[in-house]
RNA sequence: GGGCAGGUGGCGUAACUGGCAGCCGCGCCAGACUUAGGAUCUGGUUCCGAGAGGAGUGAGGGUUCGAGUCCCUCCCUGCCCACCA
């Protein structure tokens, strides 16, 4: 079938999308003999539209399903939606229409934009997350992790919105106003469920050194997200009363340093010790900490503010008297909510105590300094005279780093890492405290007031359960369901919990003694979702379990899981542990769900901001499909640089690609005739073998580009290739008709991958009866990647002075005598004896006189 | 403050383990074909220099026959985290 005379992507791209599907070319299980291979992207909430973000994600993976494919592989490459959420409830609130509408609508129009792209998805395994058949199992990992004690329920501290009357999220808080209704914003104690991931805290630190084919920044972000904090915990005596106070730190070698000791706002012995002269300063200063919101009184620049309290805590080591003052800079929920400041060497105390003029006191001198130089002076903090010599301070005025001990009693002298370890077990001798650990990783509070999310299968009975801990629904009586609603009436944006205003749901029996109870209101974090999704698509209509293990031994982990970064701490963190935990149900096979993970650079727009319609710089995919076809877009934002990398978008640049089709379309339509069904069984030379060594060249670079993740070195491979077969301009003669044919149907190959809707409709008019993900990826032939003769670089005392062409079998001295043979080379030699000869094999020759 | 990524032509980028810096594309310049070109094809395009030649990968040092690549000291940009004791 002869080919058109001008490229089209209209015309074609919907006959291949079709064909794929009706031919079930990208189901599962369809091949395998070199094994599995999973690749997937993390599933998307279904907006009504595809940003070119999601084009790009997508991308990524979609060319590693095809060419594993293509390469022998069964592929898993699935798609589903991640459909419960927020945006769908406020579009409700706003505009009466109910939440699973209108992502009914949203998954329907994303889903045909998906399919105008091209990927390769098996839809056979799609997954939606506010399906019944999907949440009823996040309901029955609630009650697994239930009994295991992995969930448990607590008194936390929220953001609460004082006009919405509901909790809101940190980045709904602007200026400790609610960025909705603009009334104020406060702290809440409220009761909530919670998942125990830092059970699973060092288990998870440890095993990121296990994940070598994870991007650095990710485990960084997660290490760094979890903190462990080795130090000790201490205790203060507080002069005249039976309390302590518990301090942790990790630098106990700088104890004797210590100049006053530090608490939360809201710590536990405050009120106990505050004198009666401070009593109204300290409880101003509480009120005052407690309306603010938590993100508000630790925003970036917010000033040290504290409070003498009246009381004197006693050192441990020495038995000084430090007086003990409250700050907000203090969290209470970090370490003991209590800290021993030691201004000298802590630039944040140091501040503290420049501010309010409290005491410096050195006790570590960098190593190397000489000890009675300047230690263990006493004066006040930037008050006049206080001239102390603190050695190796930084700009901030303390020294921070470890180094020598001194005024610090029989501690003198040894160095700190020394002197952490023996006061450590000093205290723990004394009792006095121990050495510890303290992470910055929280459980995860997972309970929401919305609507549209999966119920949290628990009641609340009077009788059966008077302190209202709550009692699990029965696993026979899962899912249990979200109610369908008047939108108006529920959805309201204020007050209590949604679900809570549905009479008829949220009364319901006791699973214990029948009589009346309530339904827990609030629904799950769409995080739950997002954790297990991966192995649900593996058999997203199993009925036994939330996936079939069968199935889980077979296909999973993960071997490429594609998205972005900006999942660093909380997506990935949280399905790797919920994976943790589908191993110890005897779900999983893996401890871990992802063998690689890459994370995709962002597309701004062409004016270098993110695309947003703030800046009116958004290029809608749809368009660029309709105008230039899906594979100019999908080809243009591969090429346009390394996946991990952000970039602009360029009208220009993308025009570029959909040239290079066009040349690559004449190209072929130009030969079609002569070349398609040519064959020749003779040996080649001369310009049919050029052309034979080009394609098979080509076919080696763009193999190994891809294998890489090099998709855009792998394009320009594939572009230098053109402009190899245009210079070959005329073909005559059965040896390089073949030849041409042959790079033809090579070109196709290696374009299917990034163009595949272009590259099969090439194919086809070269012959080509069966799409080309059906057919394997070729191999090139070695004896045409090697030239016969190859060019060395001929340098004299490292620099360049000549280029020479050597037979490639040429030995080391023949090649040397060919460098000396030339003319510029003797010139630059000027006749001075060579001291040393280097010999790089294939590459470059150095004389060194 | 901490972490990570990055700094190479006018621009996006390339250079796999130390071995010819700038592949490919955009833009620009010239030519061909054209009534015409914002189509297409061909050639050129790091900088200085007419030329031979010289300089050149954020700055400065070092290792090496040889450094964009390795080591040390800095500077700048972007992203993420952050009063975490």
């Amino acid at each position: 079938m002869p080919m058109q005379e001008k490229y089209e992507p209209q015309a074609i791209e919907k006959k291949w999308q079709d064909r794929w599907e009706s031919r079930g070319t990208f189901r599962l299980g369809r091949s395998g003999p070199k094994g599995k291979k999973y690749v997937l992207e993390m599933l998307p909430y279904p907006s009504g539209k595809m940003h070119m973000g999601h084009v790009r994600n997508y991308l990524l993976g979609d060319v590693y399903a095809r060419y594993f494919r293509m390469q022998g592989f069964d592929v898993v490459h699935p798609m589903g939606w991640d459909a419960f959420g927020l945006p769908a409830e406020n579009a409700a609130i706003k505009d009466g229409v109910h939440p699973a509408t209108r992502t009914q609508e949203n998954i329907a129009s994303f889903k045909a934009e998906l399919k105008t792209l091209g990927y390769s998805y098996d839809w056979d395994l799609e997954v939606n997350t506010s399906d019944p058949s999907y949440y009823r199992w996040n309901q029955w990992f609630f009650l697994k992790m239930l009994e295991k004690g992995l969930v448990y329920r607590r008194f936390s501290r929220v953001n609460w919105c004082t006009g919405c009357l509901t909790v809101i999220a940190n980045e709904q808080v602007k200026d400790g106003t609610c960025e909705r209704c603009e009334s104020k914003v406060v702290d809440k104690e409220m009761p909530e469920w919670a998942f125990r991931i830092t059970r699973y805290s060092q288990v998870l630190l440890d095993a990121l050194d296990g994940l070598k084919e994870w991007p650095d920044r990710i485990i960084a972000a997660q290490r760094n997200w979890i903190g462990r904090s080795e130090g000790v915990e201490a205790d203060f005596a507080i002069e005249g009363s039976t309390e302590t106070i518990r301090v942790f730190t990790t630098r106990v070698d700088t104890i004797f340093g210590c100049t006053y000791v530090v608490l939360a706002p809201d710590h536990r012995v405050v009120r106990a010790i505050t004198t009666k002269e401070q009593k109204a300063a300290v409880e101003a200063f509480v009120a005052k900490m407690a309306a603010k919101s938590k993100t508000e009184r630790t925003e970036e620049g917010a000033e040290k503010e504290g409070v003498f309290t009246g009381a004197y805590a006693v050192n441990p080591f020495n038995g000084e008297k430090v007086p003990v003052w409250v700050a907000n800079f203090v969290l209470s929920d970090y370490g003991t909510g209590a800290v021993m400041s030691v201004p000298a060497h802590d630039a944040r105390d140091y501040d503290f105590a420049k501010k309010y003029g409290l005491p410096v006191k050195t006790v570590v001198l960098p190593a190397g300094a000489r000890a009675g130089a300047a230690g263990g002076t006493h004066a006040r903090a930037g008050a006049a005279g206080g001239t102390e010599a603190r050695a190796g301070a930084n700009e901030s005025g303390a020294y921070t780093e470890d180094g020598v001990l001194v005024e610090s009693g029989p501690y003198s002298g040894k160095t700190s890492a020394e002197a952490r370890k023996a006061m450590g077990a000093w205290l723990e001798q004394q009792k006095k405290g121990a050495p510890t650990v303290t992470w910055r990783q929280k459980d995860w509070g997972f309970s929401r007031q919305r609507y549209w999310g999966t119920p949290i299968p628990i009641v609340y009975c009077e009788k059966c359960d008077p302190e209202r801990k709550g009692l699990p629904v029965p696993y026979e009586q899962l899912p249990v369901r979200l109610p369908d609603i008047e939108v108006e009436k529920v959805l309201t944006g204020k007050g209590e919990p949604p679900l809570a205003k549905v009479a008829s749901w949220v009364n319901t029996t006791c699973p214990r003694c029948g009589g009346p109870a309530r339904r827990e209101a609030e629904t799950m974090d769409t995080f739950v979702d997002s954790c297990w999704y991966y192995a649900r698509y593996l058999s997203p209509k199993f009925e036994k379990a939330p996936f079939d293990p069968e199935l889980g031994k077979k296909y999973l982990p993960v071997d490429i899981y594609v998205g972005g970064p900006e999942h660093a701490t909380m997506h990935l963190l949280y399905f790797r542990f919920w994976t943790r935990v589908m191993k110890e149900l005897g779900l999983s096979p893996v401890d871990e769900p992802v063998v690689r993970l890459i994370t995709q650079g962002i597309v701004n727009g062409p004016d270098g901001r993110k695309m947003s319609k703030r800046w009116g710089n958004v290029v809608a995919p749809s368009s660029i499909v309709q105008k230039y076809g899906a594979d100019t877009a999908r080809g243009y934002v591969l090429f346009a640089g390394p996946p991990e990398r952000d970039f602009d978008w360029n009208d220009k640049a993308m025009e570029g690609v959909f040239r290079f089709l066009h040349r690559v379309w004449t190209l072929a339509a130009t030969h079609e005739a002569a070349c398609a069904g040519a064959t020749y069984s003779g040996a080649y030379e001369g310009k049919a073998l050029e052309i034979r060594r080009h394609a098979h060249k080509a076919l080696k670079r763009v193999t190994e580009a891809i294998e890489r993740l090099s998709f855009n070195t792998a394009i320009a491979g594939i572009m230098e290739f053109v402009n190899a077969l245009y210079a070959v301009k005329e073909v005559s003669g059965a040896a390089e008709q073949a030849a041409m044919g042959e790079a033809i149907r090579i070109l196709a190959r290696v374009l299917v991958t990034f163009t595949p809707h272009f590259a099969n409709e090439v194919a086809e008019a070269y012959g080509a009866t069966e799409p080309l993900e059906e057919s394997s990826w070729p191999a090139f032939d070695p004896a045409l990647v090697v030239d016969d003769v190859i060019p060395y670089a001929v340098q004299v005392l490292g620099k360049l002075r000549a280029e020479i062409m050597v037979p490639l079998a040429a030995t080391e001295a023949e090649v040397r005598a060919a460098a000396e043979a030339d003319p510029k080379v003797q010139l630059a030699l000027g006749g001075k004896p060579v001291k040393k000869f280097v010999f790089v094999p294939k590459r470059l020759v150095n004389f060194v006189v």
